[in-house]
RNA sequence: GGUUCCGUGGUGUAGGGGUUAACACGUCUGCCUGUCACGCAGAAGAUCGCGGGUUCAAAUCUCGUCGGAACCGCCA
């Protein structure tokens, strides 16, 4: 039999009546009424009120000590039910009550308060941060999520492979965390970014389907939605299947997963698909709200030849809004305003009169085709409003129409807050025109397979070659990545061979994959979604670290653990580093 | 690496050249037999992040520095 208790703090019920328990949990508050005292014990599932007569047994009790009691389970009066807490019928009252542990300082915020206190302030003090009910549930929600994903992948025939934490460098993408090898001087072990060249290996070993809870690690700066150091991925990977096989696993996966953790509604059926560049044009990113009903359309070609010089021979794009030209003038200079702080020089429009004519800052610029082609093209009428984005770089109008869109969404209230809207992205480019170097490069995973295979890679224009690559994307929030992979060695040398690199650099760089698939490799088919933000966005948080025990903060430290700290000269001596 | 914002009792905030540095919660003491954000009375607790400058006078203005957050860069 348990000593410390008969039951938990969160479970005694009118159906446990006159029974004998013990109890044991943190003191989470004491009204003190001079003869009658009450207790609030709190523990992992709950909070039941003890009533004590003699306040000597209270010496030494205070807020967050931890201690046990016994009595007998009561029944409340009618008039003090608490109907705020499952246990709220019933009492305890305390024939003995023991103090386990002292509290030996007062603290630093009331923990049930904690979500209030500064940030820094919560992680240094965690563990008393982690008490706080509201704090809590969300690892708990973590836990069973972690559950439900592992459950979900094994019904759909996936196997969980873990594949190695302490590992390789890898040439491309993050920067990683590395580990100085103690055996091989001046070599380094590093942490993976993500199990990427494991799963494929998997694939080339001839496993079916894999998945993997797989703690992913960069050593990139953090942000509100994106956690420094470590993070975790539904990662997966399948074979002898295409595109649309592993979308298909995406749409039993991800809404469900959603609909099971969420408050929302999540959309049903298929994802909507949106080739990438149309949903650059129509939304100005590669990651579109979709509640947001408003699109963007092209007018550059109402605009060739105006007076208007901001707008000659420039990409010209626009918004129609319904129903807003009755706005007072401060609401559009507001929206100037914002334009301006996003720096856009300004943001013209035009208004539709209840005579049907326009008016507005544009207006006097146009001539009578203009509008005649505005009112066609983005289908104006009694009411309506379009705002004007142009800029001579096409992927600056492009940003900024999408930044306008989102600001109208938010000023205009247009999205349902209460909605999960999913959507696919498809038709990923392969390369691009690196701005850094202006010479063709991989626009995303360089492995993946150039759609049409080996040749679509003989288009003359390598802009043109699209990878069977797509994103899943949740309310403006990119959550899943997936490619069909590029598993044939020749198709690999000439994809490369397009972005500048030799034979010879993936043999040196990825040498595992290209061994791996000139012995022979299923064709196969993969994605990943980021689970803490997933988690974020599930528990409506609008931090990450709050779905994480114990994160890094900002600067990625923890400054509850020391961490990073320092090491031992004989730690660094064995492992052959020498700090200047 | 850059930009912006924020640092005032334990916590959260107010105060924007001269204040006894204010308020709420918490802490401590006393009172109270039905509270659950208990109530009442009282007390302690702050070199206003740190350093320089301006000024007769700085929490307040200014420069620097340190710390935190948000964003940009970065994140195949």
């Amino acid at each position: 039999m348990n000593t410390y208790r008969t039951n938990t703090c969160g479970e005694l019920t009118i159906k446990d009546l006159d029974k004998e328990v013990t109890l044991s949990g943190f003191v989470q508050g004491i009204r003190d009424h001079g003869g009658v005292m009450f207790i609030d014990l709190r523990d992992h599932f709950g909070m039941t009120q003890v009533v004590v007569h003699d306040d000597s047994m209270l010496k030494g009790v205070s807020k967050e000590t931890v201690i046990k009691i016994t009595g007998k389970v009561v029944k409340r009066d009618v008039d003090t039910i608490n109907k705020k807490i499952t246990t709220g019928e019933v009492e305890v009252v305390a024939d003995t009550l023991e103090l386990l542990s002292d509290t030996a300082k007062a603290l630093p915020f009331e923990v049930d308060e904690s979500k209030k206190v500064s940030e820094d302030v919560r992680l240094k003090y965690r563990f008393l941060d982690l008490r706080n009910p509201k704090v809590h549930e969300n690892i708990v929600i973590r836990s069973k999520a972690f559950d439900f994903l592992r459950n979900k992948m094994k019904e759909l025939g996936f196997l969980e492979i873990t594949t190695p934490i302490i590992t390789s460098s890898s040439p491309e993408g993050a920067r990683d965390f590395i580990i100085p090898s103690r055996k091989h001087k001046g070599k380094f072990y590093a942490l993976p970014q993500a199990p990427q060249q494991f799963k494929q290996l998997l694939m080339a070993s001839g496993f079916d389907k894999y998945f993997q809870l797989a703690p992913c690690f960069r050593d990139e700066d953090g942000r509100s939605d994106r956690l420094v150091g470590e993070f975790y991925q539904l990662d997966m990977e399948m074979a002898y299947a295409n595109q649309e096989d592993i979308m298909e696993v995406a749409e039993q996966v991800f809404p469900a997963f959603f609909k099971e953790f969420g408050k929302r509604k999540v959309t049903e059926g298929h994802f909507k698909r949106i080739p990438y560049k149309e949903s650059m044009l129509k939304y100005g990113t590669d990651k579109p709200d979709l509640r947001n009903p408003l699109e963007i359309i092209d007018v550059s070609e109402v605009f060739k030849e105006t007076e208007f010089r901001p707008f000659r021979d420039s990409i010209v794009r626009a918004i129609k809004v319904d129903d807003i030209a009755s706005k007072p003038n401060s609401w559009f200079n507001e929206l100037v305003d914002y334009a301006k702080s996003i720096d856009m020089p300004g943001i013209g429009y035009i208004t539709v009169e209840e005579d049907k004519s326009l008016k507005g800052p544009i207006n006097k610029f146009l001539t009578e085709e203009n509008r005649k082609n505005l009112f066609s093209k983005a289908g104006l009428k009694v009411g309506s409003v379009l705002f004007f984005i142009a800029d001579k770089r096409e992927s600056v109008a492009s940003k900024n129409a999408g930044l306008i869109r989102d600001e109208l969404g938010r000023k205009l209230d247009l999205m349902d807050h209460n909605l999960f809207e999913f959507c696919f992205i498809t038709d990923m480019p392969m390369y691009e025109i690196s701005e850094i170097t202006g010479k063709l490069d991989f626009m995303h995973n360089p492995f993946s397979m150039p759609r049409g295979g080996e040749e679509a890679l003989e288009n003359e224009n390598p802009l043109e070659i699209y990878a069977d690559q797509f994103d899943v994307v949740c309310n403006g929030v990119e959550l899943v990545s997936g490619a069909v992979r590029n598993n044939r060695p020749e198709v690999l040398v000439k994809a490369f061979n397009l972005a500048g690199y030799t034979e010879e650099d993936i043999k040196k760089k990825f040498n595992a994959l290209y061994t791996a698939f000139s012995y022979g490799c299923p064709p196969h088919v993969g994605m990943a979604l980021g689970i803490d933000r997933s988690l974020m966005m599930l528990l409506e948080e609008d931090n990450v670290r709050e779905t994480v025990a114990f994160p890094l903060n900002q600067n990625g430290e923890d400054v509850l653990t020391g961490t990073p700290n320092e090491v031992t000269e004989l730690q660094l001596r064995e492992t052959h580093i020498k700090l200047r």
